[in-house]
DNA sequence: GTCTATAAGGCGATAGAC
DNA sequence: GTCTATCGCCTTATAGAC
């Protein structure tokens, strides 16, 4: 069993302190302390900070994208959501926010070339979750009231907005609410109208 | 007609440089080169950066407050759902994302007195859309498939998702599925399937 | 590859003149 | 209130020894 590079370190921990204080509330210094290195042995692997943050974000795109891959096409779609969603449910209790949802908001100071990983990552995973939709909908035979297309943009939305704003508030209410619903229209629950009560007049 | 005191203009554009870049990619020489003042002058009036930026939130809050609050809620249900939409989609425009979406990212490093500040912006907008969609439930007098609570954070989350990512994908695409998605549920269309054709077999 | 040493400039913040 | 001047530290980045 051999032991990770310097290299892989560097991107393992950066990745961490991006996800925790974005590409701005980490410096050199702070990645050097973790990994046990001085800065400029950082600099030896990536000569300046974009970089650095480049590699990182490819690198989490690639591991992104084969996750979305593993889930077998051939599963009942319900179970495919489940093994979409209940990932995102673990990153939160570790603090672990999605590294391409934490950059989206500091594009403006982030070189284009990590734009465009951050713009496949939601256009990835929208679309992904599309594609479950309208299987269910035709295995279904009966239409959402909404196109899956502009539903998955919506949850999508959510799902990000939910793991951002966990550590904001402590609970995983707001991510729980859109994987339910996702879950939920899956199952088709987003056509028969169930039994929750309205409220009083 | 009175000009804008230095506090008020350090006040205003330190808003615009947070929903652009962050709380860590502004300095006090940005600021002051903004309001042509030298930084020891901001140091007068926020002698650190917490209390500027915590001044900076305490105000959003007050006017985003008072902007939901002066919506009428005697007009129609519709109508109250279009005049909250609408200036979203002008901050885009201009962007202007939202503060406290912006910062909800960057939590880790911020002072708690600041984080209950964001806490509440998403709990007022959350609370205020849930009941729009209460009243719009017992106007139509039958349910939506999702609770109303439930779908309000879902809807207010995706909002804040196409807030931020707009700028990422040049296309305000997010935002504007998060928006028609409310005005319909509002409209009833998530109660009565709509005509759009379901995907191909 | 990793280090020491250092450069060149940015950062928030303070003292004190005016 | 606003300025000049300055502090002490942090930042990214480089040069060169080992």
């Amino acid at each position: 069993m051999k032991t990770h590079s310097v290299r892989d370190q560097l991107l393992e921990h950066a990745s961490v302190l991006i996800r925790q204080r974005g590409y701005n509330g980490f410096s050199y210094r702070d990645l050097a302390e973790l990994v046990g290195v001085k800065t400029s042995s950082i600099h030896y692997y990536f000569p300046a900070k974009d970089d650095l943050v480049l590699e990182v974000v490819r690198l989490y795109r690639e591991r992104s994208q084969a996750r979305l891959a593993a889930i077998d096409t051939s599963l009942p779609l319900i179970e495919q959501a489940e093994r979409y969603v209940g990932p995102l449910r673990n990153d939160i209790e570790l603090n672990q926010i999605c590294l391409a949802g934490m950059l989206s908001a500091e594009v403006l100071a982030l070189p284009d070339a990590i734009r465009s990983y951050l713009q496949a990552h939601f256009q990835a995973n929208e679309t992904w979750i599309a594609n479950l939709l309208r299987r269910a909908e035709t295995e279904r035979g009966q239409p959402y009231p909404v196109p899956p297309q502009l539903l998955a943009k919506v949850l999508y939305g959510a799902i990000q907005n939910g793991i951002i704003t966990a550590r904001m508030s402590g609970s995983s209410d707001r991510l729980d609410a859109a994987a339910d619903m996702l879950l939920g229209a899956v199952r088709g629950s987003m056509c028969a109208v169930t039994e929750h009560e309205p409220a009083m007049a």
